[in-house]
RNA sequence: GGCCCGAUGGCGGAGUGGUUACGUAGAGGACUGCAAAUCCUCGCACGCCGGUUCGAUUCCGGCUCGGGCCUCCA
């Protein structure tokens, strides 16, 4: 039995799939305007780490994984003009950079990763279906969502309409019958990426999409829903409204979750912050596992600090079960792992878990199916090319020691350190690591 | 201002109404020519003030501090 904290119900919850053989999650994707950080990897490997665990339990195809990817976007429409170039160069250009980025760290493809402007037809009918049941209104090329006809709004929130308004920070546009109202639908002017409709050429909103695509692809009530904490208020919200409203009352989703941030200091790292660091940049110092261990250091729902200095952890306890599992085949995923995730996906006890574990080839299967340890143990420790050097000098210190002249092989050990090689005498010889 | 979340040892980070992880760093020991790795042992914590209780880090209330959302945002 999996147990997640539903948003929703602010509680953790039994988790009952409504057909377990056919569970569907969706995830809200990457707006591919620029190079996804760090922070945007969390969600990945988390819904991952989800993903994996329901195939464990209720089987490989019970699952249908849905994770959007928004290429139709006010950014994604700057960023263009910014080179002067189609909107699509820029959105096949960094999904392939987030696609690679998020294989680095050991997310796999979703089941199903439906793009906006490949959806526009089900948006539109689902706007048109929203305006027909009297939740919608075109006004000025625009469609909105009116809020006031959706006596739930702010359900995920707990926000009343009141409160939403008090604090808002951006002028109410005049052509809206109420401030709390969202767009479904804006107009494009010419020469900006637009597609007719009934209400004129133009394009979706940012939250129609989502709602439309999971209708289309996954039904009306998904079994989970999840994202980013920053995309309850007010992304979730409207989706909840739209879907809702156009489904006779039928919720969107039966489990909402919601991922932490990754933080740089005391805030979280954004772009709008400018404060990021991204996969490419670590990719460069450290393995892609590395950074997935980080990311799962910390319960999903905590806060992750994002320091060197766990890097650096994360490296040392890799290095650790690297050596543990030498180079074992895959035994039987250890059932204590298993039940730590499936405790609101506590990856902290299950990673602690794993720790204790004594059997290779356990610990081999466990790691792996937490995304670890997929290098051969060799290439871990070594990488693949300058062995034959080393190998060289390591004999030649070898013939030092058969000579007890240890200041001539502590000379050969210590340059090696300085190349970043790290020696290990054993009982069958002498070893050799990059550090 | 409204809504929400958090506060655990040097650091990271679980968990629990009474004996409390685990990792990392540190100390000591074994091993080693010396190291490294490994193994063993050992410090070190539960924001503040009340309340409930035989007993609270754990439950409740208040406070302080920090963070998030209310605008694009994972």
């Amino acid at each position: 039995m999996i147990r997640l904290y539903d948003t929703m119900a602010r509680e953790k919850r039994d988790f009952v799939p409504a057909d377990p053989k056919r569970i569907t999650m969706y995830v809200c994707g990457p707006t591919v305007y620029g190079r996804a950080h760090i922070g945007n990897a969390r969600p990945a490997v988390v819904f991952d780490t989800l993903a994996r665990l329901i195939r464990h339990q209720y089987g490989a195809d019970s699952l249908v994984y849905a994770r959007n990817v928004t290429d139709v976007d006010d950014k994604i429409i700057a960023a263009a003009e910014a080179e002067g170039v189609e909107p699509a160069v820029i959105t096949e250009r960094y999904e392939r950079h987030y696609l690679d980025d998020m294989g680095a760290v050991g997310v796999a493809p979703p089941d199903l990763a439906p793009h906006a402007t490949t959806e526009i037809a089900p948006m539109i009918a689902l706007i048109d279906r929203l305006i027909g049941l009297g939740h919608a209104y075109p006004a000025e090329g625009h469609v909105l969502f009116d809020v006031l006809s959706d006596p739930d709004y702010g359900a995920l929130s707990r926000r009343d309409r009141d409160a939403m308004l008090a604090g808002a920070r951006v002028e109410v546009a005049p052509y809206k019958r109420d401030p709390a109202d969202f767009v479904l639908w804006k107009p494009s002017a010419d020469g900006v990426i637009g597609w007719d409709s009934p209400w004129g050429r133009g394009r979706p909103g940012w939250h129609i999409e989502c709602s439309a695509m999971i209708r289309a692809h996954l039904g009306e009530t998904i079994d989970i829903h999840g994202g980013g904490l920053d995309l309850i208020f007010p992304h979730h919200e409207n989706e909840i409204a739209q879907s809702r409203c156009a489904h006779g009352g039928a919720p969107l989703a039966r489990y909402w979750v919601h991922n932490g941030f990754v933080d740089m200091g005391a805030e979280k790292m954004s772009k709008s912050l400018g404060n990021i660091i991204t996969p490419a940049e670590l990719l460069e110092t450290h393995d892609g596992e590395t950074l997935r261990l980080a990311l799962l250091s910390a319960q999903y729902r905590q806060p992750l600090a994002w320091t060197e200095a766990a890097v650096t952890q994360a490296k040392t306890m890799l290095d650790r079960l690297y050596r543990a599992a030498g180079d074992a085949s895959p035994g039987e995923i250890d059932g204590s792992v298993i039940e730590a995730l499936a405790d609101d996906l506590n990856t902290p006890l299950a990673l602690s878990r794993l720790m204790a574990l004594d059997d290779p080839a356990t610990i081999k299967a466990s790691a792996g199916f937490l995304g670890l340890l997929g290098h051969e143990f060799d290439a871990w420790f070594q990488g693949d090319s300058g062995g034959k050097d080393v190998e060289a000098r390591i004999a030649e210190r070898a013939k030092a020691k058969a000579r007890r002249d240890f200041a001539a092989a502590d000379r050969i050990r210590d340059e090696l350190t300085a190349e970043g090689i790290v020696l290990e005498d054993g009982a069958e010889g002498t070893t050799w690591r990059r550090s």
